[in-house]
DNA sequence: AGTATCATGTAAGAGGTTACATGATTTT
DNA sequence: AAAATCATGTAACCTCTTACATGATACT
């Protein structure tokens, strides 16, 4: 309920909660394990980060439901609740922004991946154009800086490239990816 | 002199006052007017660092230098000193890291650009080489794993392709660039 | 004279890292 | 029984962001 707006390690945290309920020790596997292991969360990030969520009401622990009573009492397995689930969909449906899409493309990509399940191939179009759109003007951007700036020397010029070539990497992807998934959905 | 290491913002600072000195309102515009404006450090963040960097012995305030006694005492500008020259070379010739390597390739394109007039052709094209090997490796194992792993569903191989496909461009760049860099070498 | 820009800084609060602590369970 | 791994957490320290404060210089 507190007004502060989660940080992006809490919205994935919470996007991987509502794929699958997970305790702490779980999400910290998930990213050793998967690509996604750039980042290897410590736990003294982990779990203050999720009692935050467990505080704003977002996750709970899963209750027991062992027919035992104490038995593996030491595992703490986090579910969405409600209003949790409401909090990662209105994540997901977050419009790209421009100025910020070069830092966010990572977590954007992880958008993209957690929207699986839960938009249609529609939604997932939408937003892909729109990652492209954005995309594509700052090539262009890029490309209007590259060609109006004297960059002075050669190694700036060079960096200006390596950044051009990535972004039109990804916006190649986009598109390819949003030529695919348009013909898996007409196919259906 | 104290133990601590550098963060990457203060050896990025101090390589920008090794490039030319500068005062912090200087260091703000070139993050602002640049494509590295990706990032715009807040004043918090910028003068407390420049403090912490002058302190340590790595840079010092320009002497007031003009003739006249008060004249601009507002603006301090930083210079280097011969610890915040050495400092700098060091982080340069820091070697690239595989296990990090994607998560800093912005750094690495950083050092790159500093590079230039510290660096003789043959030590840039070594720089060049072990970043274009260490990107080999992780795009042979992102490879890997994408043949070896089941991702259960679609999207998740697709961000997988997406993280291929922008490697891939950074390779080719680092490729593309030993060669004209090389044939500059030979054509002097 | 008033506004915009230049220029540097501080205070509060949040969140991360490192390192340490603790105990249960599983494997050898 | 000892060691490894599972599992959660805390404390100290550091840096960042946000927001505010301050004053000088340049422009209109």
């Amino acid at each position: 309920m507190s007004e502060r707006q989660l940080t992006s390690f809490e919205h994935i945290l919470l996007g991987l909660i509502c794929l699958a309920p997970s305790s702490g020790y779980d999400l910290k596997r998930i990213f050793a394990v998967t690509p996604m292991g750039i980042y290897q969360p410590s736990s003294g990030a982990l779990y203050p980060a999720l009692r935050r969520l467990e505080l704003k009401g977002l996750v709970r622990v899963q209750a027991p439901a062992g027919a035992g009573a104490e038995s593996a009492r030491r595992r703490r397995v986090y579910e969405p609740t409600q209003a949790g689930q409401a909090a990662h969909m209105d994540w997901l449906r977050t419009p790209v922004e421009a100025a910020t899409v070069s830092r966010d493309l990572g977590l954007h990509l992880m958008r993209f991946v957690m929207m699986e399940h839960l938009f249609t191939s529609e939604e997932v179009i939408e937003f892909l154009q729109s990652l492209a759109d954005e995309l594509a003007a700052l090539v262009a951007q890029l490309e209007q800086y590259a060609a109006g700036t004297d960059l002075g020397s050669r190694h700036p010029a060079l960096a200006l490239d390596h950044g051009l070539a990535v972004h039109r990497a990804s916006l190649r992807w986009a598109e390819r990816t949003i030529a695919a998934l348009s013909a898996e959905r007409t196919r259906s």
